[in-house]
RNA sequence: GGGAGCAUAGCUCAGCUGGUCAGAGCACAUGCCUUACAAGCAUGGGGUCACAGGUUCGAGCCCUGUUGUUCCCACCA
């Protein structure tokens, strides 16, 4: 800050103070006793990810509270990392082997992990590099990886504490299969896409001839594994039908025909083909009456052997062939269009297929219980609250959670299959015999967990569960988890049950929701679209700082909003506006400490006052996680208050030639600045730290050492509504001079007509000062003159202003019959008010009296124009 | 099929417990290089707060309905 350049370089300063917060060590947090812990622990991105707006967002806000929470005192803990992220990360290093000809299964499983470990030793690092060009005060010692040894181990622990208590068990059930990513999903990994396609109706011919039925389809493939047809037990059309067989089409099986409720009467032709294997819900029916089930698609969505001819065919292949060759032996009957979801992988997009397969599940029924009633009960609290509406409808109809992943990247499921007795055995070390039957012939499963397994367990395994660590006692359950909408059902839910099951506590207890940044046309921002905008290219340009406030104002909790590079811009504007203020403020510095002056001035205790309405809205703010409306308070105090005002209304003592005066000023410039910069700190970390840095203050060396507190003793509210009442004549004046076009360096004369002749003599510097004024005579009696003077009227004063030549009576007269309308019908409706009886009584009475005293200043502002409005007819 | 959100100035959005709540940024118009800042200053134009009812002394804010729009969830082949 030597130089004072007159433009804010954020380049310049970012990096070095970010080191010098390392350095300081300002962000690793330790335990307490004398201070509250607050705790939020970061949504781990995936360790193959690179920084994106939503990052941006989500870093953001919990900096914002981790800043404002270390201010106040608090052992504030925010705890980064990174997630291994199973399908994302194993297929970017499968997709960087196919650049060499090759796929995992030439490499095998142990040389591909080693792949995998190498990418992520050289990759990992990148998005925790990102997050600190935010301004991210995290405590990196602490930065965990979802499979380092600690998180291992709790979900080792987690795995067979739930295997023992009969919560995760093994069993073939209809699961989401994706033939690209070759693994199973769970329902929540599955995304529905309405996509169009066709409704086919087949004949099934009835094998004792005597007629057939029809049935839809929007997968005709599937009918290979057809092994029955159902229909609705109470259809008249069907009635004789049930208990007799069909002939499959093409494949020339007998499958029987049943009734059951599942089918609905009104819908296609009220028969339903049943493909056990390959429908959920056509399996729970083949449960119900014993049909086979029989799988016709591998694991890479091609036709196996039981699909006859169509073996080897890829299922959208073998759709085109099977519909081509049915309509070819006279089984199709018709084609309809048809749009209908479709489930898609939520990584690679391609279609989900349901297919029976043996997997690992969590058995949620018993878990779902506590983690409901711990947001009922308000243990966590949903930011808004009407994401609690979601959660808990999501937790109500649960199905079992599929965890089994078909990939090699992640935790490897603790199960070692006993080929002698056929048992499982599944323990906390690996073992090395059959627990049953002591055989050593045991294999390993080769599957691994669902990814969001192990962050399920992020709030309790990053500090140090299952060990009962003294950080887990002191920083758990933890305050916050701010994260996005879009992940509640995937990480926040399973992270609620988790905590409840294995900590008996609810693992935190405020959830702030943010929505999705979006681009500027209010699409979502996406690599496929290329709309996607890089948030450390608005760093390098506009700076970190005006990067944050863009993520934070103008934003409430829960809703997407749009990303304009306009705002960066204005928010770099709003920097460069501290910066200035914050060098006008230095250059005119003589004084070494911060203590206010001995006696203050109107306009010191004016500012005084509104500096301590900003700090206790702006920290209730805060505390309600109503980040936008605080800093819009802040944003505004600065620009407004600070800047506009009360800057300018010192500008007389700093250039005048009392040196008393002149000290007094400085000690209130300094003192103020130095509070808005701590309130802004949590928001714009950076410039007001290298701001804070050049000023004189007691307080200690770094910005963030306490947060700015509420003065009883500056309120002033008299004194600030006689502020106001001089910057009122002050913005009349100037409203007039800028309709007459008189130039700035025309300074006039001001005769001010007031019965608050003491305030508006207080006013006089700056009326000279701001409103251009020449001399200024405060009196009770209009000018003997004042006959050809323009007149700017406020509540409390008349201004008279010879303007001679420029004045020009019947535009007077309009200006002020224009104003006087608009006051008076205020007036008129402000009296309906205070007429009313009902309001009288019922009203609270602050607000009775803060009306009353609004209708005297309307009634003296109608007064006043009236006056004028008379002189002026008078004149005609 | 169920659930939720949104609808406020030309654009994008704030508006916390109903009582200066009709706001901000950008855009627009006019005048200013006023020794912190033209990334600025001053002044100004612009909104029946989607529509219709209701509750209340009082509604942008609460309730009901309507319309438009977005999203989430759900196995109708």
């Amino acid at each position: 800050m030597k130089d004072l350049p007159k433009t804010y370089d954020p380049k310049a300063v970012e990096t070095s103070i970010y080191q010098m917060w390392l350095d300081g060590g300002y962000f690793s947090t330790k335990r307490d006793p004398d201070k509250k812990p607050f705790t939020i622990v970061m949504p781990p991105p995936n360790v193959t990810g690179q920084l994106h707006m939503g990052h941006a967002m989500d870093c953001t806000l919990q900096d914002i509270l981790i800043r404002f929470k270390r201010m106040q005192g608090y052992a504030a803990l925010w705890v980064p990392g990174v997630d291994h992220a199973g399908i994302a990360t194993q297929i970017k290093v499968e997709e960087e082997l196919r650049k060499e000809g090759l796929s995992r299964y030439d490499l095998g499983r142990e040389k591909f992990l080693e792949k995998v470990w190498d990418w992520k030793h050289k990759y990992g690092d990148r998005i925790v590099q990102q997050q600190k060009v935010l301004g991210s005060s995290c405590d990196w010692e602490r930065h965990r990886f979802t499979m380092d040894e600690g998180c291992s181990r709790a979900v080792r622990e987690v795995f067979v504490s739930l295997f023992e208590k009969g919560l995760i068990y093994r069993g073939s059930r209809i699961i989401n299969w994706c033939p690209h990513c070759v693994t199973a999903l769970s329902d929540a990994e599955v995304e529905y896409q309405e996509k169009p396609g066709h409704l086919w109706h087949i004949r099934y011919p009835l094998t004792d001839g005597s007629g057939w039925v029809i049935v839809a389809t929007t997968r005709p493939e599937t009918m290979l594994g057809d092994t029955g047809v159902a229909v609705n037990p109470n259809d008249e059309r069907y009635k004789d039908m049930v208990g007799k067989t069909c002939r499959l089409p093409l494949v020339d099986r007998e499958i029987p025909i049943v009734a059951d409720e599942y089918v609905e009467m009104d819908f296609g032709t009220g028969c339903v083909k049943m493909t056990p294997a390959h429908d959920p819900n056509d399996f729970d029916v083949g449960l119900r009456h014993n049909l086979e089930v029989i799988r016709v698609l591998d694991d890479n969505g091609c036709v196996n052997a039981e699909g006859g001819k169509y073996e080897g065919m890829d299922r959208y292949a073998a759709r085109k062939q099977i519909v081509q060759d049915l309509e070819e032996q006279g089984y199709l009957v018709k084609t309809e269009d048809y749009t209908h979801n479709v489930g898609t992988c939520y990584r690679c997009h391609n279609d989900v297929e349901p297919i029976i397969s043996a997997q690992w599940f969590v058995k949620m029924e018993p878990l779902v219980g506590p983690a409901i009633e711990a947001v009922k009960s308000g243990a966590t609290r949903f930011v808004p609250d009407r994401f609690s509406k979601n959660y808990i409808n999501w937790m109500e109809n649960l199905h079992d959670w599929c965890i089994s992943r078909q990939l090699w990247w992640g935790h490897r499921i603790p199960v070692w299959y006993c080929a002698d007795c056929g048992k499982m055995t599944c323990s906390r070390e690996d073992p090395t015999e059959c627990a049953h039957c002591g055989s050593k012939n045991i294999t390993r499963d080769e599957d691994v967990l669902d990814t969001w397994f192990s962050s399920a367990l992020w709030p309790f395994e990053t500090l140090g569960w299952p060990d009962e660590t003294e950080d887990l006692k002191y920083f758990y359950p933890t305050d916050v988890l701010v994260t996005g909408y879009d992940i509640i059902t995937f990480w926040v839910s399973r992270m609620i049950f988790s905590g409840c099951e294995h900590t008996g506590q609810t693992p935190f207890n405020t959830v702030l929701i943010h929505g999705l940044v979006r681009d500027d046309k209010g699409r979502k921002m996406s690599k496929s679209l290329g709309n996607g905008i890089d948030p450390l290219e608005m760093v390098e340009k506009y700076g970190a700082d005006a990067l944050r406030m863009n993520m934070v104002s103008g934003n409430s909790p829960g809703n997407d909003m749009r990303f304009f590079t306009e705002r960066c811009e204005a928010m770099r504007n709003f920097a460069n506006k501290l910066w200035n203020a914050s060098r006008f403020v230095l250059m005119n510095l003589s004084i070494t400490d911060d203590r206010l002056p001995e006696t203050l001035r109107l306009e010191d205790k004016w500012i005084l006052s509104k500096l301590n309405t900003l700090i206790r809205e702006a920290t209730e703010n805060i505390e309600k996680y109503e980040l936008g409306v605080a800093v819009s308070k802040i944003y505004d105090f600065i620009w407004d208050s600070y800047c506009d005002w009360y800057i300018e209304l010192t500008k007389t003592r700093l250039q005048s030639d009392d040196a008393q005066a002149k000290e007094d000023a400085q000690r209130v410039l300094n003192w103020v600045l130095c509070r808005i910069l701590k309130l802004l700190h949590p928001f714009m970390p950076f410039i007001t730290e290298e701001i804070w840095q050049a000023l004189p203050h007691e307080d200690s060396a770094l910005i963030a050492a306490s947060w700015p507190e509420f003065e009883p003793a500056h309120c002033f509210d008299a004194e600030e509504a006689e502020m106001e009442r001089i910057m009122s004549a002050i913005k009349a004046v100037r409203a007039l001079r800028a309709e007459k076009n008189v130039p700035p360096s025309k300074r006039p004369g001001i005769t001010v007509v007031t019965d608050k002749q003491d305030c508006f003599r207080d006013g006089v510097p700056f009326l000279k000062k701001l409103a251009g004024a020449g001399e200024v005579r405060i009196t009770a009696e209009p000018p003997a003159e004042a006959d050809g003077m323009a007149v700017a009227v406020t509540e409390d004063a008349r201004m008279f202003i010879p303007l001679a030549e420029l004045v020009d009576v019947e535009a007077e007269l309009a200006r002020i019959q224009k104003d006087l309308k608009k006051a008076e019908s205020d007036l008129e409706r402000m009296e309906v008010k205070l007429k009313n009886e009902a309001f009288l009584a019922k009203a609270p009475e602050n607000v009775v009296a803060a009306e009353r005293e609004r209708g005297e200043k309307l009634k003296a502002l109608v007064e006043n124009l009236r006056v004028s409005l008379k002189k002026l007819e008078a004149l005609r």
